[in-house]
RNA sequence: GCCGACGUAGCUCAGGGGUAGAGCAACGGUUUCGUAAACCGUAGGUCGUGGGUUCAAUUCCCACCGUCGGCUCCA
């Protein structure tokens, strides 16, 4: 160490230098900030880097100490939160053994084996009580260098500890780290092996909340041990989780399964089978919708429409490599003529069979099948999720055929249709371009060429992207879109995917301009996906209340006694001859029961009418929103809801 | 598939070793009403399915089915 004698000169945000002496921390830099600062600092960024407190500054950083103000902060607080939540676990049963507790988006886990006993919902509290015992404690949390690393692994072995002595041996040669936790006596409590970085003390730990308690395995592996798992989260301040916790109400009460009930959208049954949806009239109206909206669309794009069995012969699953590569999720072959036959879990090889019926000129491309094809695949039972994880769905699939030439238009065209419908639901969006990975398939040239047009066409149109590398299928690179609701949650959108494999596998050509077969490029996109995810995300995405143009009822005649009834009729029929989805309720229950009963229902217009509209061609409009809007010609109204509707406001 | 919780009328839920109850919905009648719940009455359940324990099971035990929360996030 010849550099002792040497000043150590850290950078500061606001570009300044400060000098200390050697051995100083981050937390004497803060110190000579202001006092205040000290009083609040949980950590520093060093080079961008989260780090301890204590940590030593090096000549020639760039230093920030960070406060409860800084967002990054509050990965440490989880972090450390983590650690006393495992302490605690520790504390009230001594027999458990900890795994890992990263922090995760919205808080943290930590997984735990613990014999002979099952955590249940009390325990959570009597786990957040230990931890708000060890917090008012105000253990200091302290890292250190193991100096031996085999007898640190032999000491995690002796107390039990065979997940840390697993790890600690992989990263034996990463100058592991103990994170040590002491009372104010200065004696080690607990300890985790942890690179860290961590709170300084157990006392910063304020705000945090166990939410529940699952089951995991040991690395993700089912084929190893089965962990316990307990997700919490903490904020620094209670009023954050409070709000926290709100949110997740909020999407509660978004639930499509929960809101399927009170609007009567759809049912699974048990005498069919798990992940198998039933459309109910309300939903399948919405879907209807959708479905004409789509068509209306490809058709305008120059899209063919075209349908394929649902089933074919196992013969056509082998040519696509399906059977071999994505077999597991097939279900098994049923007998006829003595020949094995699959239920389709995929459009494409029937796509191709149309394309493969007659030979192509380059002047036929490019060719655009689409199709809302109904496929089958095996998910595991534990998976399966309302209508967004299911085993039987319609994709709104479609398979371009085009030249080389031809692809960056295409996907141009592809990503115009995509804006524009996500956009028409309300979504935002974001694209990830996902390049190949290290298992893939085709040549070198054969990737730039694809990946070149996708990122060309994103480039071309102005897309905000990014890049995932080496996130593309083996056979194919690909954009995806990520949909973002209406409460700002993340959802599985739109994929583009330039096969390089089926193609080939099926022999799929064009005859060019010179007379000789050239390999046709084929593209495979979804833009809605599956139709019943997609629905089921719309639902929670809009909280069951459909904007006017998929409403499953756009408006709802309520005469007010029955002397209105013949007028009332007569409405009905100038709405359905428009075209509009219209209900008709003269029970004779009072105005007010039918009105109160629409607006629960989230109809759109409710149109009330009694012997002054009857005489007058009027209507009086409520509104499932603003409320009563007054009378107004039945003609205007027509007018402007059909306005509404063309327009397809949101 | 694995771990855990749950399964009572159409829905939401109460109850609990001695064959079940409410509100809403449904049905019948009365009411004909002007912008979020009129009144009276009726009916409705082999308490998920099968097995076991028991004099007796919807309740306790086991299995199965289904639903729900998880099982990717690396010390």
């Amino acid at each position: 160490m010849s550099k002792t004698e040497t000043q150590v000169s850290v950078r500061l945000p606001d570009g300044s230098v400060r000098e200390f002496d050697p051995g100083a921390t981050a937390a004497d830099l803060a110190k000579s900030i202001s006092q205040g600062l000290y009083g609040k600092a949980v950590g520093a960024l060093i080079n961008g880097e989260i780090r301890d407190l204590f940590t030593p500054l090096t000549d020639g950083s760039e230093v920030k100490i960070l406060t409860p103000d800084n967002p990054e902060s509050l990965e440490l607080l989880r972090h450390s939160t983590a650690h006393v939540m495992a302490e605690a676990v520790q504390k009230l049963f001594p027999q458990a053994k900890i795994a890992i507790g990263p922090t995760i988006d919205d808080g943290f886990y930590y997984d735990f084996e613990i014999p002979g006993h099952t955590l249940s919902p009390d325990d959570l509290v009597k786990i957040e009580e230990e931890m708000k015992r060890i917090a008012a404690e105000k253990q200091q949390i302290v890292r250190y260098q193991i100096p031996d690393v085999d007898k640190q692994i032999a000491e995690f072995k002796a107390s039990g500890e065979k997940f840390k002595a697993e790890l600690l041996d992989e990263h034996k040669n990463d100058s592991p780290t103990l994170y040590l936790m002491k009372d104010k006596d200065g004696k080690v409590v607990w300890n985790d092996l942890c690179r860290g970085p961590h709170l300084p003390s157990t006392g910063h730990i304020k705000a945090f909340k166990l939410l529940k308690v699952s089951g995991s395995y040991w690395r993700g592996d089912e084929k190893r041990e089965q962990l316990q798992r307990i997700y919490a989260t903490a904020f620094w301040k209670a009023a954050d989780v409070e709000a926290y916790l709100k949110r997740l109400e909020e999407a509660e009460k978004r639930d499509h399964r929960k809101l399927s009930k009170q609007y009567d959208l759809f049912s699974t049954h048990e005498e069919v089978g798990p992940g198998l949806v039933f459309w109910h009239p309300n939903l399948a109206t919405v879907r209807a919708t959708i479905e004409d909206f789509w068509r209306n669309e490809h058709r305008r794009r120059g899209y063919d429409f075209v349908f394929t069995p649902h089933i074919a012969s196992e013969d056509l699953y082998k040519i696509s490599g399906h059977l071999e590569s994505y077999g597991e999720n097939m279900y098994s072959a049923m007998d006829i003529d003595d020949q094995p036959y699959r239920v389709k879990p995929m459009n494409c090889p029937g796509h191709i069979m149309i394309y493969k019926s007659k030979l192509h000129s380059y002047r036929d491309l490019p060719l655009r099948f689409a199709e809302l094809g109904t496929v089958y695949r095996y998910e595991r039972s534990g998976v399966l999720h309302g209508m967004l994880r299911v085993r039987g769905f319609t994709q709104d699939d479609s398979h371009i055929f085009c030249t080389p030439e031809q692809l960056e238009g295409e996907i141009n065209g592809i990503l115009d249709l995509i804006e524009m419908m996500m956009s028409t639901f309300g979504y935002t969006y974001k694209a990830y371009l996902s390049t190949r990975p290290e298992k893939s398939i085709g040549t070198d040239e054969e990737w730039a060429m694809a990946t070149g047009a996708l990122e060309a066409a994103l480039k071309a149109r102005k897309m905000d992207y990014e890049i995932d590398p080496g996130g593309g299928v083996f056979y194919a690179p690909k954009i995806d879109i990520k949909l973002y609701d209406a409460i700002g949650r993340e959802w599985q959108g739109p994929t583009v995917q330039v096969d390089l494999n089926l193609p080939r596998r099926f022999d799929v050509n064009y005859i060019g301009e010179d007379g000789e077969r050239h390999p046709a490029v084929m593209v495979h996109r979804a833009v809605l996906g599956s139709l019943e995810r997609f629905v089921g995300g719309l639902i929670e995405h809009y909280a069951g209340i459909f904007p006017t143009w998929l409403a499953p009822t756009q408006a709802a005649v309520l005469p007010i006694s029955d002397k209105q009834a013949a007028y009332a009729k007569q409405v009905v029929a100038r709405l359905n001859e428009e075209g509009i989805r219209v209900s008709l309720d003269d029970r004779s229950e009072t105005i007010n029961y039918r009105i109160r009963e629409a607006q629960m229902q989230q109809v759109p217009f409710m149109l009330v009418v009694g012997d002054r509209e009857a005489e007058a061609a009027s209507v009086a409009v409520r509104h499932r929103r603003s409320g009563d809007l007054g009378v107004m010609p039945l003609e205007k109204f027509i007018a402007q809801i059909k306005s509404e509707i063309d327009s397809k406001v949101i």
